[in-house]
RNA sequence: GGGCGGCUAGCUCAGCUGGUCAGAGCGCCUGGUUUACACCCAGGAGGUCGGGGGUUCGAACCCCUCGCCGCCCACCA
């Protein structure tokens, strides 16, 4: 016996623990399955389940569920990321705040031990919510960005792309985060929009011929200016051109030059050029051969450098220093107040310096081009299709990818130096060694690369890596490439646009076939959820009250093709009421002894109302599998949502419980049964939204061989779509709901009992209202159906699914109200006449339009004018009744 | 500066390749002790589909243009 309502906060654990022992997660072994195959976006490992993530892995999870119980062998890969830079920071703040050394004192060693620690405590955290969420991953197969496997397939890259000239070392300018004291990737810098000031400088010419003003918003780093520049044609300053400037506070001589870099429209038209602290002065630093001063230490202090009183000064103290210095001298020519954007890390904060050091690099422009082609030729394609630009737009316009992190807390870069500065780079210490003697002629001693890999580099390598690569392992030839990767916009440039760069360049093939991109959650007001904003959402919070199968649907039924989704509680709880009517559906199959039939032929039914709902069903069994296929989970969702409240339970049931209240046996035993087919079908098709929900109805309403999960996707036969038992419904659906509205506009009292008059049916339409007399006297509230009647006056007359009726409801009924009702739909009927005469009598239309669209036109029509007399007929009648 | 997305009932959104496409949920209003369900049932009101122009027999859907809103990339003279 079913529980009035279902517990979610019982049901959940009980049930994942049942799937999860059974071995349901794993793929099945059968060779002659096709394989399905999913590889999670690895969430960091210290990190928290979001409604971000939720939203991500349910959709993972409607998939992999989907195709599992389609017969795939389907695999849903998790596994978590080591997440560098962020893990690092966290576990640095929890040495700030707990009073201990900071993690230079502590020493590398120590440090990422510390690391490590913090990693086994926090790091199942996430897992375990992915759990609760109802996530059908493969844990046995679980992997960590830093384990054993993965590393050595990091090494093994590293050393493949060194050894083809893909990696390489390069001392360029760097975004260099001052705070972490490491270099970071173009992307990891994030423009901030902040006031600050233009000041404007004059630099005396040497030879003491006059001035040239120059703008800065980074007055510090003038002190490494090493050239004025200005615009070839600009005749301002043509003469100018060779001659030097006398660099006020340093006191050194730097050249005016001639380069179109310069804009004559912007500022004065000359501007300082400062090769080692901005991008586009070390272009032209470049192209001059000019000397590239650096004035700063790692953690952005003046060096040795840059004069002797600003030695050690923070940059922004020598900011303020310079200024003063102008302004004592009488060189500061002006101070302009702006807004503008200021390059920040995006995990620190803090500004970034364009830094000249020594970095590795990989030669992203080349591997870009099988990745660009991949997807132009469609092996891979992007959905929502739009993607496809972003992804082309950045990958077309790609910088070499600065890959060397100086952090601690990562896959350690594979090189190592021998005494005079040569570079070994090799999978092993051991291989290093080797190749170091034969080089040297003698053992030497090496010395490893300090730095790690970007994070993002051994994600890059996730589908294959996680798969057994660099061994030909069985995974690795059936799960790979994978089918779709379902991730969110953010994540495009960092990680898929580089895994399909390494996939392709490793394997040969692109590591998926699909994309899907994922909307970004804001709450109800549209802004961006975040803890500073107070506004989050969690997750957990929300599976405690609602339950896990409502979020759930929530989410998959607000993923449209829009970019973003405004999650409100509302929502959620309309979708738990969902749950709710579908639990109380299964009770009420229960209570009738509606339990599925194994032999049931659902096709050979004979009540018109089952074969109805026999071909409804086939029907939304079609669009949710077409809605899945697609990635179209928000019209999954609906079609179910639909079927399931708005013609199962409002109308098949209600039409059933007559015949089963009712003493034909026979007609019981098939209504029984194909009730109870129709509710088993809905679990399936639902179960991949719905995994708890329908998994414990499954579990309670029949004695069944296996779990849900393991079930298999309902093929229904099309020959079940039958259009005489739809056209028969049609008529009783509609004679019964314009009934109902009649009544409720006419505000015929409830308990009012009128006989329902037929006063136009041919024979099979009496037939079918005959022999649904019960029903209709039910659910229409009528005594009984009169045939062969004739409207009296005071009979409100209305026409459903081609035959006319009407109800004798004088003795209850508002006479203005009524006469006011048919005058509307007299009007309304007019207008359609109207429209419609006026498009028929359009020459072109009769001859352009699809002959079929004139028809239809011309039915409408004809049934209008039928319809509008039969009104005034009645509004005829109506002035003689009073 | 370059690119992308959005603007459809009070709110959140669906409307694929132009011809019942003007829809859903929530909210609102009216009425319900119909033995599965008040987390319910029945009914209802609400929109000239951002503005303007064009293409077409026909446009929410295609083109142009304007206006807002949002995002991404580039930009620190």
């Amino acid at each position: 016996m079913l529980d009035k309502a279902f517990d979610p906060k019982s049901a959940e654990p009980r049930l994942y623990g049942l799937w999860e022992k059974s071995g349901a997660f794993s793929p099945v072994a059968d060779p002659a399955a096709p394989p399905f195959s999913i590889v999670i976006p690895p969430p960091n490992v210290t990190g928290s389940l979001h409604i971000g993530h939720a939203l991500n892995n349910t959709l993972q999870d409607v998939l992999t569920r989907f195709h599992r119980m389609r017969g795939a062998a389907a695999l849903w890969l998790p596994g978590t990321d080591h997440a560098g830079i962020a893990t690092q920071m966290v576990v640095e703040r929890q040495l700030a705040a707990s009073g201990n050394m900071g993690r230079r004192e502590l020493g590398r060693e120590a440090f990422v031990e510390r690391v490590w620690a913090w990693k086994e405590t926090s790091g199942g955290t996430i897992t375990h919510q992915l759990r609760r969420l109802g996530a059908s991953c493969d844990w046995s197969r679980e992997r960590f960005t830093l384990d054993e496997g993965l590393s050595r397939a990091v090494r093994k890259v590293f050393v493949t792309l060194h050894r083809q000239k893909l990696i390489y070392r390069d001392k360029r300018l760097v975004n260099w985060d001052p705070q972490f004291q490491t270099a970071i990737s173009d992307l990891e810098v994030e423009q901030r929009e902040v006031d600050g000031h233009y000041w404007h400088f004059a630099y005396p010419l040497e030879d003491g011929s006059g001035e040239i003003v120059v703008a800065t918003s980074r007055p510090e780093t003038m002190l490494a200016d090493t050239a004025v520049a200005v615009h070839p044609a600009d005749a301002r300053y043509a003469p100018l051109v060779g001659k030097c400037v006398r660099l006020p506070i340093v006191g050194r001589p730097v050249p005016i030059i001639a380069d179109d870099y310069a804009d004559p429209e912007k500022g004065s038209g000359a501007v300082k050029i400062t090769p080692a602290h901005d991008f586009n002065d070390f272009k032209v630093g470049q192209r001059h051969r000019l000397p590239m001063i650096n004035i700063l230490d790692p953690f952005a202090r003046l060096n040795e450098n840059a004069p002797a009183a600003y030695r050690g000064l923070d940059r922004f103290e020598a900011r303020k220093k310079v200024v003063a210095e102008f302004e004592a001298l009488g060189l500061l020519r002006g101070v302009e107040n702006v807004r503008h954007a200021v390059p920040h890390g995006d995990r620190s904060g803090a500004v970034v310096e364009p830094y000249l050091t020594d970095q590795w690099y990989v030669d992203a422009k080349t591997l870009a081009g099988p990745a660009i082609a991949a997807v132009e030729e469609g092996r891979t394609v992007f959905e929502p299709r739009h993607w496809e630009k972003t992804y082309f737009e950045w990958m077309r316009n790609i910088e070499p990818w600065c890959i060397s992190r100086q952090l601690w807390w990562g896959h350690r870069i594979p090189a190592w130096y021998g005494p005079d500065g040569k570079i070994f780079v090799a999978e092993s210490e051991t291989e290093a060694k080797a190749a170091a003697a034969e080089h040297y002629g003698r053992d030497e001693p090496l010395r490893q690369d300090e730095d790690v890999l970007d994070t993002w580099f051994s994600s890059a390598l996730w589908p294959f890596s996680t798969l057994g690569w660099p061994e030909m392992t069985d995974d690795l030839a059936r799960f790979y490439p994978t089918h779709t990767l379902i991730t969110g916009f953010d994540i495009i440039f960092f990680w898929v646009a580089r895994m399909m760069m390494m996939g392709l360049h490793f394997t040969g093939e692109a590591p998926f076939g699909r994309v899907f991109i994922n909307a970004l959650i804001r709450d109800a007001e549209g802004a961006k959820m975040s803890k500073s904003k107070g506004n989050v959402m969690d997750p957990l919070e929300l599976i405690d009250i609602y339950g896990a199968d409502a979020l759930r649907f929530t989410l998959t039924a607000m993923s449209g093709q829009a970019r973003d989704i405004r999650l409100s509680t509302q929502r959620i709880e309309g979708y738990r009421n969902f749950a709710t009517k579908l639990w109380n559906a299964a009770r009420f199959c229960e209570i009738n002894g509606c339990v599925a039939q194994a032999g049931f032929d659902p096709g050979a039914a004979s009540a018109p109302v089952n074969r109805w709902i026999a071909g409804e069903t086939v029907k939304t069994a079609r669009a949710v599998t077409t809605a899945l296929e697609a990635c179209a989970f928000d019209d999954a969702a609906s079609a179910l949502y639909r079927f399931v409240w708005n013609v199962y339970c409002d109308w098949y049931l209600e039409l059933a419980k007559p015949v089963l209240q009712g003493t034909d046996e026979a007609g019981k035993t098939e209504t029984r049964a194909m009730a109870a087919f129709v509710l088993e079908t809905v679990l399936k098709l639902l179960h991949p939204v719905m995994p708890f929900i329908t998994e414990e109805l499954w579990g309670q309403t029949a004695a069944r061989a296996g779990m849900l999960i393991g079930a298999s996707w309902p093929n229904l036969d099309d020959a079940w779509i039958d259009s005489a038992a739809e056209a028969e419904m049609d008529l009783v659906i509609g004679a019964i709901g314009s009934g109902r509205a009649l009544r409720s506009e006419l505000n015929v009292p409830p308990a009012a009992r009128p006989t329902l008059l037929v006063t136009e049916a041919d024979a099979r339409q009496r037939e079918v209202l005959q022999a649904n007399t019960a029903v209709i006297g039910q659910m229409l509230r009528v005594a009984g159906l009169e045939f062969e009647a004739t409207a009296g006056p005071g009979a409100v007359p209305y026409l459903a699914g081609g035959a006319a009726f009407a109800l004798p409801v004088a003795e209850f009924i508002d006479l203005a109200a009524e006469r006011s009702r048919l005058t509307k739909e007299i009007a309304a009927r007019g207008a359609d006449i109207e429209r419609l005469s006026r498009k028929l009598a359009n020459a072109d239309f009769i001859a352009r339009a699809p002959s079929e669209v004139v028809e239809e036109n011309r039915e409408r029509l004809t049934e209008s004018e039928a319809v509008k007399v039969k009104l005034e007929l009645a509004l005829a009648r109506l002035a003689a009744l009073q």
